[in-house]
DNA sequence: TCAACAGTTTAGAATTATTCTAAATTGCAG
DNA sequence: CTGCAATTTAGAATAATTCTAAACTGTTGA
């Protein structure tokens, strides 16, 4: 019960890894306490890892961007394709949906249960829906 | 009233282009023809310069890319974003949202009316909305 | 009719995000 | 500890897209 906070942020890393079925490395955890240390986040792999660096995590860049899909693949992470140029991945795995401004290239997240999809068609023979992504643009005026 | 098809599609094609404001170069107006000749179509920038090619018109690929970019801009097509990899654009620029199936990686339009979102919640501060786009995933079973 | 020039096209180089390769390193079962 | 599969990584490769700068063409006004 006296041990520090950052012991305490691995052992939760290494658990979440464990859970997710991920063989808890140096790497993955670090990214993991990263990724999950705040709120929910939307980032991309570059972004995630100037963050390592800057915080004297040492990583590689191929490694973010192994981790971030196995995270997603895990479940811990959805990827969000909002902008042709970029992936983002997202640490909010509950149903939900985003606004975004292209203008500033953010994301800002709308809570599942506050939007409500109606009229959907039914989908194409031989296929059952997955998920529905709402995006809402939205522009600085 | 006894002119040829060709001619008919070819004037048409000039219509658009000067209705938008661009200018009827050969390049444009083939692959106007091309994208507007039959009912409407989701494709890719390489999609569109294989068609091209195959069907005896000469222009390159920077040219393809350049003039789905002026039509989109002059309101001729939507630009879809739903694949990290590519990117998709639509012919119909009425007001719709689609169905996309990953393993073929296909899009199907939904009609608009058909679809509603509702409680949208505040955008926010300082911005409006400007478009809502619901892609709805679907996998083969 | 046509010269002039802005707008357009294009080959090929460049850029950028992402993935791949293959060799070195590491976590962990026994 | 050892052995080995899983992981990491530097650097090359790939793929979509954009850029550059030189050649070409549509339009216009004399
Ligand atoms: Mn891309
Ligand atoms: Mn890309
Ligand atoms: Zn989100
Ligand atoms: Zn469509």
């Amino acid at each position: 019960m006296r041990r520090k906070l950052r012991e305490t942020a691995n052992e939760t890393a290494t658990m979440r890894l464990r859970h997710a079925g991920l063989r808890p490395t140096r790497q993955r955890n670090e990214l993991a306490k990263l990724l999950f240390r705040n709120g929910h986040r939307h980032l991309t792999a570059e972004m995630l890892h100037a963050e390592a660096v800057s915080e004297g995590v040492k990583v590689s860049l191929a490694t973010v961007y192994n981790t971030l899909h196995q995270f997603t693949q895990a479940g811990l992470l959805l990827q969000v394709v909002v902008d042709p140029t970029r992936s983002y991945f997202d640490t909010n795995t509950a149903d939900h949906q985003h606004f975004y401004c292209e203008d500033e290239s953010s994301l800002i997240d709308i809570p599942g249960p506050d939007i409500a999809v109606a009229g959907l068609p039914t989908p194409p023979p031989g296929t059952q829906i997955k998920r529905v992504d709402v995006v809402v643009h939205v522009r600085r005026h």
